[in-house]
DNA sequence: CTGTTAGCGCTTTCAA
DNA sequence: TTGAAAGCGCTAACAG
């Protein structure tokens, strides 16, 4: 590991003058003459030269790395999230350094580890459907580090959040179901630590309520996210002496899922039962029908957490306000409940 | 920015004794005293130290940061690559920095000087469609920083790659297609720099060769990767006076795509016209029909391109061989070309 | 305009 | 078993 990577004093060494002077150049500070300016950019375009970031950033104690901590990245929905933080983080001079936690909640811990010992201004994090303990996160408001959670969220912490407005997006689902018709709608529920999935399951009831239709626990499921319990749950449904004329899955790919299954039976969509799910993944516009949904729009979401977590950057934690920023949903109709 | 990030200098003042003990203390090392170790131990653990890995990279000269950049994150491949390169670098002791190229080749760059900035210990690359000049990727060589190419490499760099036997996958969906009758075959082709792409457009002409099939030029066109096209490409081959009974598309996207615009015509695939991509997208098997596709063993293509990696890193240049990894595809048939 | 010094937090000598 | 000093590469402060 011949790792010969140039630094300052190299550049020094080989002009014969001080790595101060090297540093005042490379960094267009005042107070260097031409010809030496002109030496140095000369020679560190010549031998690449990389400015050591550690070495910057252990004198500066700042990283300008922002962490993202996501529970996945198979459905389209947090890449593009992260797309949208990725361009608004650029646009300060922030990297983004993106941890993955597999929905597990110690996988979390050791991202959350991993960053801190990394040292980011800020990480911005959304939950993975296991973690109910927070203690990991509030080691950040002890270190003065912000955080900023989207998506999904928790009530338990103090700190700016970004989400989507679930209870509305949900009301959308349900208003345009029971106004095609529907009378018996079950609900595929998420995680109940999902404070998102709370509040959908919230709208679901509610707009049952409001339209006097009864509430009929068999049609409820808790659903945590494991797509192979999927099929079981719709059987179920299928095979009731009474089985339900709409379902609304808490995101997209149990919709899908629900889709290939009644297919199978030869259940015709949406006429014998129509299907609904949340987030807009990518695929759904494709499945046959498609899937009616409700979109995120994930590009401000990143981009407004990125927003909060630079105003809090640089801020003391006195200053810090716990803005709560709720985003508007699209219902997006397709034919999986509207012919 | 009352930043107070805990460090062994609190430990060591707290309780009294000399900085160099207490990192011996926290290191494991021995030589250190039972009640000392017992009381910096706790005290670490009470005041939630971190160590600061910005110093310890510094001062050793390596990050234990495997730097993937890839070009995009929408379809579900470079996601799951990413997950088993994630997994081999967890084991070893590595953490894993997404950049994101957008498929431009200035974002590469931007990407490529970032993670070097960064003193990653490694990178893993898949070109952008654009990427032709690899100056920026020559750069890790001189600096005897290992880099690893894999899915979209290129003949100019010598360093090990991981690469599926596309030729070999291309030639498994043409035997496919001309055994279920087909005979007018049309390619959509990737980008000419992408090395991949070619392959898979030589294993079309040699197919059609191989089996006495007209090769007419009418029926391919080189696709840059913008989607938008896709639909004037397909409805310019259904508009031809022969027009096409299959078109094999260089990957799924365009597939899914032009699945959709045949139906629109309301012409029946795949009895009239029969499609295939390649990589098995998550959308794939969604839409109706299915689409026929090569599926790529991505784990592995991760786990290995990690592995050869860190059979670099440590080693140095003189030992670095250009192992040429090629893994096997596996043939997907679904309804777009098989009733 | 340029050089010298000090320090970011850590580990690793070398001494005691 | 412990402490003191040096150094990783950089910049800011202070002299000259």
């Amino acid at each position: 590991m011949a790792k010969h990577q140039i630094t300052i004093i190299d550049i020094a060494k080989e002009l014969g003058i001080s790595k101060s002077t090297v540093s005042r150049a490379l960094t267009g500070h005042l107070g260097v003459s031409e010809k030496t300016r002109k030496d140095v950019l000369e020679l560190a375009e010549k031998w690449d030269y990389q400015k050591n970031m550690l070495a910057f950033q252990l004198m500066s104690s700042r990283t300008y790395v922002i962490g993202i901590i996501v529970p996945e990245l198979m459905t389209s929905f947090f890449p593009k999230v992260i797309q949208g933080a990725q361009v608004a983080a650029q646009d300060a001079g922030y990297s983004i350094l993106i941890g993955q936690s597999n929905e597990q909640y110690l996988t979390e811990v050791a991202n959350v580890k991993a960053m801190l010992a990394n040292r980011v201004d800020g990480i911005l994090v959304s939950l993975t459907k296991e973690t109910q303990n927070y203690e990991h996160l509030e080691i950040f408001r002890r270190k003065g580090i912000p955080i900023v959670m989207f998506n999904r969220v928790c009530t338990e912490l103090k700190t700016p959040k970004v989400v989507l407005d679930d209870y509305k997006g949900a009301t959308e689902i349900m208003e345009h179901l029971i106004a095609s018709g529907k009378k018996r709608i079950a609900h595929l529920a998420g995680p109940k630590n999902l404070y998102s999935c709370r509040k959908r399951k919230e709208a679901y009831l509610d707009s049952l309520k409001r339209h006097n239709l009864p509430i009929d626990p068999e049609l409820i499921i808790d659903y945590d996210m494991n797509l192979d319990q999927v099929k079981i749950f719709v059987k179920y449904w299928l095979d009731l002496p009474n089985p339900p004329d709409a379902i609304f899955a808490v995101n997209d790919p149990p919709g899908i899922e629900a889709i290939q299954i009644i297919k199978e039976r030869g259940l015709s969509i949406p006429n014998d039962i129509a299907v609904a799910g949340f987030s807009d993944d990518n695929s759904s516009q494709y499945v046959e029908p498609g899937l009616t949904t409700i979109r995120q729009p994930t590009d401000d979401m990143g981009r407004i957490a990125v927003q909060l977590l630079l105003d809090m950057i640089d801020k003391d934690v006195s200053e810090w306000k716990t803005v709560y920023k709720v985003l508007k949903p699209e219902l997006i109709v397709r034919g999986s409940s509207f012919v």
